[in-house]
DNA sequence: GTGGTCTAGACCACG
DNA sequence: GTGGTCTAGACCACT
């Protein structure tokens, strides 16, 4: 009898995305937009890997590249929970961030032709899901 | 050939793209804001490997992806040119593709603690320089 | 032809860190003692598996840390490179990461029943080899 | 049996050590410290586990580690008690596990670019509290 | 050649 | 049962 919610993840085999990133990418999202509380058990490593079809280790390198981020605690014998949250990098270390992503992003959608506005709806659409309105 | 112009490109080692991919997004957006009009000739396979310090493979291989994608054309003889626009992925193909890459986009932002705001500013900026305003 | 040095390593099976953790322990502490100069080549994947008789998948894993870390660059086709440090890591975090280190320290040392005056002797020496005397 | 102290223990979930190690670590100290002195007699397996509301198992490997280690005495059918000091390692054992231990928090430090003096400061602080001044 | 990802299966420590 | 580590071997992308 397990209290652990099933995940709403699914992998993607055309996404250019390794598995295990879609998986960081897939529990940050539901953890940054509250589907996934502070203290809520994850689905075992060998639970998530049934579900998706995966194997163990792939699960278990993106559980724990997501506890290396701060995001779940891992509990040897218990299982992982996603861990409070705090602020782990310097100023300067998520401006850089926020650059790198934004320029890899215009790089991506650069050439599939869609306008400006067209692109930037969608990215508001996906941020008003998981990120705040203001400055925390 | 003095015809050809030298390309306003920047390799960056510390960029996580890989070399050839650098090329692609930076010749793709020369194009897409004009900078690169369309007849102009590029340079050499080898004259860009001399001017950027890489090797030539690096360079031919993302001459080849341009051509793939329609931006550029290959003439025998004469090198390559920019090609006249036209309509290049299938609409399913294009919607899959912004999905995706909003989707990574998101996934690396979330945890940056950034306001919406912020970010879909730095974004609107970035595709500024390069997207149209309206559908092609 | 190779212009990696070949690194100061040694595996101790009966150290009680994973093997991946010594590498890490081990690169980090040749790139902060200056052994290692920023980009300085490191010995490759396969190669330092090789002449520490482990297998590549856990030196492969050690790299891909020290590269999250900061510590790294990895770049496919070439290797892996000394990075340029910079500060990653909230003062925060660092106060925190600072107070775990210390505390498990402690821990280990309890019980060998050694003074405390030898026990700091000890760290001293080993943190005159690696860490500013000032603040940087 | 109220002649059983009630443990000053706490067990910290967020505290990357398993549990059973944060008893046997509490344990030795509040042994070295004195505030358990020799002969006392230790809270049952089960009380102790009631108290810090754990599993007994983890109590009871707890008490099995601190007694091979020397510190602790189990009297059959009546319960556990702090031990008579004497040397429970050899000197070639001890120097290991100190080097180890130095090692490792040298790992753990570097990087987080604190001089060394504040970082000596700190563990010459938390040894104070456990440490003999001179050797036993 | 380089690093990166994934699978398969074994073994250990923890609760 | 849980997570963590290691080995072995395959395949991919990059230069």
């Amino acid at each position: 009898m397990s209290r652990r919610t099933p995940l709403m993840l699914q992998i993607v085999t055309g996404d250019p995305r390794p598995i295990h990133r879609q998986i960081v990418d897939g529990v940050r999202r539901l953890i940054a937009s509250g589907e996934l509380a502070v203290g809520a058990a994850l689905p075992s490593v060998r639970g998530l890997a049934l579900q998706l079809t995966i194997n163990p280790n792939t699960v278990a390198r993106a559980y724990s590249e997501l506890a290396t981020e701060g995001w779940l605690d891992a509990r040897a014998g218990l299982g992982l929970f996603v861990a409070i949250p705090r602020q782990r990098l310097s100023d300067d270390e998520r401006g850089r961030r926020l650059d790198d992503a934004v320029q890899r992003f215009a790089g991506d959608v650069i050439g599939l032709d869609y306008p400006a506005a067209v692109v930037l709806d969608r990215v508001a659409g996906e941020l008003a899901l998981c990120l705040p309105k203001k400055s925390a």
